[in-house]
DNA sequence: TACAATTAGATTGTACACAATTATTAATAT
DNA sequence: ATATTAATAATTGTGTACAATCTAATTGTA
């Protein structure tokens, strides 16, 4: 059974938010609150507004901070699997590349082998901000007050749905 | 406990990932597979880029998508109220009502009575447009393949921590 | 070996998001 | 009554996202 219909039917049961049967039946499922991608489009744009505070520090916006635990855990890579890691296009990758060597997080550099890729790599200082980052997750994790139970459930579920994409 | 941490332990118990001890007690929580928020953020874009092809037909974008929602809904309410409803503010909703309203969507009117507040209304054609929309969330849910267990638990874990936002 | 098809990035254009600031109006506190 | 404060939108500036298009390099193939 489709995911919506779940959801709508789970709302009809509980005999919420509903006018008319016919109404009810018709466009529950246009209602927000009978909406599946609604909290998780909300969530994940709450999650990254809780992250600024820390990473202002660091002087990295939430992109660029996935972008830099993919380099440290790579180190070199090209922008293809970079996009691939972090599901981002060249639209999003390229300006963003730019503006991270210009802080000297890392270097692009044409492929001599193949000139069609662009191979990013870590620099020093980029290597370096991990040592400011590593306090990130658990000062972030503090302040989400979600309880393990949930946290792990949601971790399962979402990646569960990644592998489909 | 925090999330973070969670997660992290469960990656640890599953003993994955790790390079050397040190390395990873000081540096797992920076892995991009042991984040919470990441699949967050991807799963949420990937949501919305489903839908595109939906909304295209009646020629919405996802933002206005939900902002018909809440119109559908209430008929009437002013900026503030939409913004709290779609946790988005002024400088997001300006320009994407004015959009909505050359498109005959909606009116805005400042109100008589508190000069401050900017009334949306919802038109006939607003109105008229719910008609079209109706098969969405089950055509979307059909291309979603989530279980039922999990659309459910999901919901019920975002609506949670949305509370607390 | 030409040449079509494919691949990788860059570019362009549109649409959010949101922080910070400004302008207007309303409420309130002397 | 006036000065102060608060509330509500609009504006401005920065930073994504992503579709569509373009260019250059490489690969497959007749």
């Amino acid at each position: 059974m489709a995911s919506n219909e779940i959801i709508n039917n789970k709302m009809r049961k509980e005999g919420t938010h509903m006018k008319t049967v016919k109404e009810g039946e018709t466009y529950d499922c246009l209602r927000l609150e009978n909406q599946l991608c609604f909290p998780l489009y909300v969530c994940a744009k709450e999650i990254v507004r809780r992250y600024k505070p820390f990473l202002d520090e660091i002087d990295l916006t939430y992109t660029q901070y996935i972008a830099m635990m993919a380099l440290w855990d790579k180190k070199k890579l090209n922008v293809k699997e970079l996009g691939d890691m972090l599901f981002l296009d060249s639209g999003t990758l390229t300006p963003l590349l730019k503006k991270m060597e210009e802080k000297g997080l890392l270097t692009r550099t044409r492929s001599k082998e193949d000139e069609r890729n662009l191979i990013v790599e870590i620099t020093d200082k980029g290597e370096a901000l991990k040592e400011e980052a590593k306090t990130i997750p658990e000062r972030l994790g503090s302040c989400l007050s979600m309880s393990e139970e949930d946290a792990g459930k949601l971790y399962e579920i979402l990646h569960r749905f990644m592998g489909t994409i």
